[in-house]
DNA sequence: AATGAAAGTGAGTAATCACTCACTACACGA
DNA sequence: TCGTGTAGTGAGTGATTACTCACTTTCATT
């Protein structure tokens, strides 16, 4: 049960006391969500997958759908983690990042890990996004209220500081989400079995948007 | 019905003959598909929206399965549809394209006339590619034999007319398609709302991807 | 008008769906 | 040892599913 501590990680299973068989459940959940999809995955499937009756998930989950929401919930909140830290911008601003690109291969990294260990979790988020309007409205309420006025004061600090084009900062921002975005979802979603050498793409990565950013 | 011609263009109708209630099948279910998904949408929906009997579904179409490829298929030649055309390479060789930028600018407005019109069968095509093996391998096959080696051509011929970084031609090829299919899906999946200002926000975002691949 | 093929119909079917409920198993404090 | 609460069970339920089939309608060709 070792390699399950991701999971432990990503529910805050330090406020929630989670049984075993509970563990089981999520962990079939997400595994079946993220390869057929939430509509095409069956309550007795998943009992069948985590070695449960079926009336045990329901002793958890009022209904199948609570049970997608467990998933999501800690996905979309770890998803934007770094920005819901209180010291992230306090570190840009004390020159803990001497330039946006620092900045930009610290983001980078953190969540390429995170991607890395949290894959199929991910999966369920933003492939149910697109049919669970619910879900879909709280993932742009989060980004708006947590992330995008974070991004926009160290996207215009940097600005002031002469190192960034004078652009919107909305164009900056959305140029650094979609570039980083743009190499995992290739990296882990699109090409995963392609011979990545991850480190020096990540480079060339980098150092296209900065070339295409500076002033 | 004048709005359909896009589902004829779509479905290269020429080759095919369609009755009229056999588009209303097909439009019902690529509206539907992109709303709830393929697995939560239900063939009787589907023929209530197309004012249709049950059955006549499955006159067409042997299943349901088949029923989607039949969406699927014809938007997954037409999202690559430039790449297809003969000329195509040609055009860049012969300087119909003067520089790399003139030609990102033509595929770039190209295929965001494409989205715009065909948004739909898009999002079904996209959305139902992450649970069907079969469809992935297609897209992948389609772009491995009719994409990328004639991009990486394209990349390759600017990159002797030193314009271009001597990246690997993989990366520029990556960088260029991640950054067009960023904005596109940015503008019209993650945040169709936002008061954009498409020309422009095309314009910026080319002069990114170019000062981010110049020599 | 007769014919035949294709298009369209809708009641019917077995399987599967999410969910319920009466029940058992077991831990723990009194 | 008893009572109580929580976790777990699995047969059962009505609704819904993709799909079938015997049938009718439409329509071009003779």
């Amino acid at each position: 049960m070792d390699e399950r501590k991701w999971l432990f990680d990503l529910l805050n299973a330090d406020e929630h006391q989670f049984s075993e068989k509970q563990v089981n459940i999520l962990q079939a959940a997400i595994d079946m969500f993220a390869e057929k999809g939430y509509a095409a995955t069956s309550t007795s499937e998943i009992a069948k997958r985590a070695g449960v009756a079926e009336g045990t998930i329901f002793r958890h989950y009022k209904t199948k759908k609570d049970l997608l929401l467990a998933i999501v919930k800690p996905t979309l909140f770890q998803s934007v983690a770094p920005f819901l830290a209180k010291k992230f911008v306090k570190d840009v601003f004390e020159d803990e990042y001497e330039h946006y690109e620092q900045f930009v291969r610290a983001v980078f990294k953190n969540r390429y890990e995170f991607v890395k260990t949290y894959l199929p979790a991910i999966r369920v988020l933003w492939q149910e996004m697109a049919f669970h309007g619910d879900i879909k409205i709280q993932f742009q309420t989060i980004f708006i209220n947590h992330v995008y006025d974070k991004f926009k004061q160290i996207v215009e600090h940097f600005q002031q500081k002469g190192e960034l084009a004078p652009l919107p900062p909305e164009t900056i921002i959305r140029m650094t989400i979609t570039t980083i975005a743009g190499f995992l979802a290739t990296r882990f979603l699109i090409m995963p079995d392609y011979p990545w050498d991850d480190e020096q793409e990540i480079e060339r990565t980098i150092q296209c948007l900065m070339n295409g950013l500076k002033a």
